[in-house]
DNA sequence: CTGACTGTAACTGAGCCAGTTACAGTTAAG
DNA sequence: CTTAACTGTAACTGGCTCAGTTACAGTCAG
């Protein structure tokens, strides 16, 4: 089962795509086309690109969306850390007992814990930028320039 | 928000309690009261734990939960394996576009990146044990012996 | 045989998510 | 100025997972 949503596979396929197409901006109808989903759910995710300020839209006819920043200055952290808020792993919902000497004092070390867990992936996200990503999509591909 | 479930910190709280609890047995409504929970609750994420061979159980009167193992053994990633199924990141629900040049091979190499992450993840929690845990839960109780 | 336990099935209510419809606002082209 | 192609958003849906609970069968000690 999945902990996170699928934002941040949509995010960073949306980002692959607009680094292909350099420079020239995508419908999120384009976007949405290639994932298999929604103009409108590629819209919301987008727009919490553009509010980190990985990208930019231009509304009306002609419209779309582009990359705000060199490919090789996105990583796959940027996309992630804009669409997914919160933390990977819960807490108790209630807090533990305070009568129990482990209950009373688990609390801060484990969030500690979890903190640093969640910074190791984090970190690793980091290590692969936009532009690594595209290059191996395309060196991948068997047969260039069928699309 | 939430991506994981809270069953990791309750597996680890119940843990740091049994090896409080050096060698002695604990009922699962002793560990669901230190956890302002529910006993049925605690039954369920520690029969997973005794499934992965962490702890095990005796039935009827006077029976309860002990460690099969000794706690520098067991880390927090043990906890966090035996109860959390499944992976931190969801994939598209559809599959992408085979016509898109970068949706038709962006599939295995997104999943690749997302294994390595979690992997960090995994990796970083495994550093700890919860006999490191619980000499810091009891070095940051003030006043000793209370319970 | 009674009471203290584990083990499980079944149900509930809440929250999140992907997906969709609908529509208001914006812009270029004719 | 009208139309069509876009973004931007609100509102709703159905499905899923989760924590929490009730209920009850099985096990074991005294």
């Amino acid at each position: 089962m999945a902990g996170l949503s699928s934002r941040s596979a949509v995010a960073i396929h949306a980002l692959a795509m607009l680094a292909h197409r350099r420079g020239g901006p995508l419908t999120s109808t384009e976007i949405a086309d290639s994932l298999d989903s929604n103009p409108v759910l590629v819209r919301r995710i987008l727009g919490h690109l553009r509010d980190a300020h990985l990208i930019w839209s231009t509304e009306g006819r002609g419209g779309g969306w582009s990359l705000a920043r060199s490919p090789r200055d996105i990583t796959l952290y940027d996309a992630y850390a804009a669409v997914e808020e919160g933390q990977v792993f819960s807490r108790h919902t209630h807090p533990p007992s305070r009568a129990c000497e482990v209950g009373r004092n688990i609390g801060d070390l484990l969030d500690a814990e979890f903190r640093s867990a969640e910074r190791a992936l984090e970190e690793q996200l980091g290590r692969t930028t936009i532009a690594d990503l595209l290059q191996r999509i395309l060196a991948s591909d068997g047969e260039p320039r069928i699309h």
